[in-house]
DNA sequence: TCGAGTTGCTGAAAGGTTTCAAGAAGATTG
DNA sequence: CAATCTTCTTGAAACCTTTCAGCAACTCGA
């Protein structure tokens, strides 16, 4: 197996090479309106109703401002007409997590929405770190955008409620919240837990993980809730659940799930492992089979998102399914409601999960 | 296993809800450097210095404006500070395919090195479509971006290569490209081609097959040029080399690989497969042993990018790994150096990819 | 006490676009 | 032919910030 250590850039005795090229920028200032409008010889009023309303300009003279554009290399200041006309064409993702597929569904349903409406999506990642969270809905709120669709990592943060009121439209994504201030859209994750429990428990498992962390995020928090829930329901004491906390819901704080796992004497080692999402399902089930242990005979694994790679993983795995791209096209939804309809009122869109058994939990039977 | 059909949005009996919340929004005109001038009684100047340059104002005078711009609730309007600075504190990362991990990887060594150097990121995504692609170069010149990376769907599109003249940056990369007119970062992909069809060949395979599409993209032309190189290397007739074309770079379309050939009679059926991706390859991987056939024994695939869930597969991947992050800081701090350094001279970085070698070609020995 | 240097603040101009009331030219009607 | 409509075009004002030359007040040394 390979090295770990990363290439270097430099030209070296690897085979990396730079090679560099003379040429000087020739940065010249932009032709803006007034110049086309000086090169076609009409009023800058013009100009602008080509760009903005081409109909009312009659076509000889539109023909003239276009062929000044087009030989100018005009492109229109976004930031003048932005500050001039008041409104931006742009909506932003702020995602807990751009690594993990499960966003990038959710993304991709929020771009099909915005582009039907005309407008163009902007994705920023905080990563689950709450300070580049913090800088981003900074930067989003300076830029004027036309809202905010954001899965935060702590949906109690005050700068969240503070956005709406001073007039950027705000939509929770993949979280219920109930503030007042905006409109969410979110899979029932106590639910999910539930299921993904109450399958464990039919299949007669009894010494149960919950695998998850940080626990500053809801939906760690929903899903083990709802697996209490379940254990409850059947007559066990919810402090059966024994708890892995993670540092964050990615395949490598899995594979260290796994190792700790791995670790424990067969006898009390967990017979069955409910992750908080399908990267740390992977992570865990890619270590202990590493390691040796089989799964599901000696532990089986329910994941959960349904990401695409759940189903091609070492042992297909069985996960809580949400619908990922509906989420993201109805909170845009939502968001273009809010921000062009007077009578907008918020809303509370909830999905509900759905559990897809594979073999890592019922074998290959 | 669970239906496909999409959960509805309305309170339905699978249990989805929609909860409506009566709540007018009132959104005042936001507060200007004016209005925060007139409250703290001081001059437009004195309250620009302040977002400034702080330290040139008194420390009284400063905690006044200040306590204005809390109470009033002041945000920046960030058009009107470019417009009349006529700088932006933004790079964007223009990605082929943001549901591909090896991509979103790249965009996070891009999100390290511009937050080292305090920029920010906005990912925006083609998804291998060329007219998004399109609109997004437009709207990013308008927003007039710091500099714009870019993995292109076509790195010979004119619009790409007039971006530089008219002031905005461009790095292309994963792409290498030598029109003096950017800087770009890439790996050399007909190395990387070379070396999995080499493999391959070592292993006793002859009737290989080269999974990729479409045929517009240059990662995948480049890959394949390496594995007829290496066929001919071998003194074997690149003709040899079993074309299957995809649609695009996805699991799906790899699936619909798998399909293809497992549908074939075992004598005519490829040995091996290589893939001009991971995505692809899991995908194939998937379908292949869903539909019975052993991996590596029926048929060895070998993937490219080497992301995370290679080696999570169902039969772990041999794949050619890249330096992923890496090439997203080189090329993010290439812009940065073309854009602050007047002595700027475009660069063409090229790294060497590894093979990485793991059970679907080697077995399990 | 005077002059020079420092420190802190001011106010007008500029940046590129959109908007809109109003004007010009041409077409239509009675 | 005059009056009324239409259709196009105009030019100035406004959007909000940053910049910068200049001014006022203070400090310090001789």
């Amino acid at each position: 197996m390979a090295a770990d250590s990363a290439p270097s850039p430099l030209p070296e005795g690897d085979g990396t090479s730079r090679v560099t090229a003379r040429r000087r920028k020739a940065r010249r200032r932009a032709a803006g309106v007034k110049a086309v409008a000086a090169a076609a010889g009409v009023s800058l009023g013009t100009v602008s109703n080509v760009l903005n309303r081409p109909e009312v300009v009659s076509p000889v003279t539109r023909a003239k401002v276009e062929a000044a554009m087009a030989s100018l290399g005009f492109v229109r200041n976004e930031s003048a007409r932005q500050l001039r006309a008041g409104s931006s064409r742009i909506l932003a993702y702020l995602m807990l997590d751009a690594g993990n597929p499960f966003f990038t569904d959710v993304a991709k349903g929020v771009e099909d929405a915005a582009r039907e409406a005309g407008l163009s999506v902007f994705l920023c990642n905080s990563n689950e770190d709450a300070d580049r969270e913090a800088d981003y809905l900074d930067l989003l709120e300076q830029q004027r955008v036309q809202g905010i669709l954001i899965t935060p990592i702590d949906q109690n943060s005050s700068r969240l409620s503070k956005l709406p009121a001073r007039g950027t439209p705000v939509v929770v994504v993949d979280r219920a919240i109930d503030d007042g201030e905006h409109c969410s859209v979110a899979v029932n994750d106590v639910l999910g837990g539930e299921l993904a429990i109450a399958h464990l428990l039919e299949l007669g498992h009894d010494r149960i993980a919950y695998v998850g962390g940080p626990n500053t995020i809801g939906q760690v928090l929903d899903r083990r809730d709802g697996a209490r829930r379940a254990l409850r329901k059947a007559g066990k004491p919810p402090e059966n659940l024994i708890e892995i906390t993670t540092g964050a819901l990615t395949v490598a704080e899995g594979r260290g799930a796994g190792q700790r796992l791995a670790g424990l004497p067969a006898a009390r080692r967990p017979t069955a492992a409910f992750c908080a999402n399908d990267l740390l399902a992977l992570g865990l089930l890619q270590q202990c089979v590493s390691l040796g242990l089989r799964v599901p005979e000696d532990l089986a694994i329910v994941g959960y998102d349904d990401i695409e790679f759940a189903a091609a993983a070492a042992v297909p795995l069985t996960s809580v399914r949400q619908p990922r791209q509906l989420l993201g096209r109805t909170a845009a939804e939502l968001l273009l409601d809010e921000s062009s309809n007077p009578d907008h009122e918020h809303q509370r869109v909830t999905f509900t999960p759905e559990l897809v058994v594979r073999t890592s939990t019922r074998g290959t039977l």
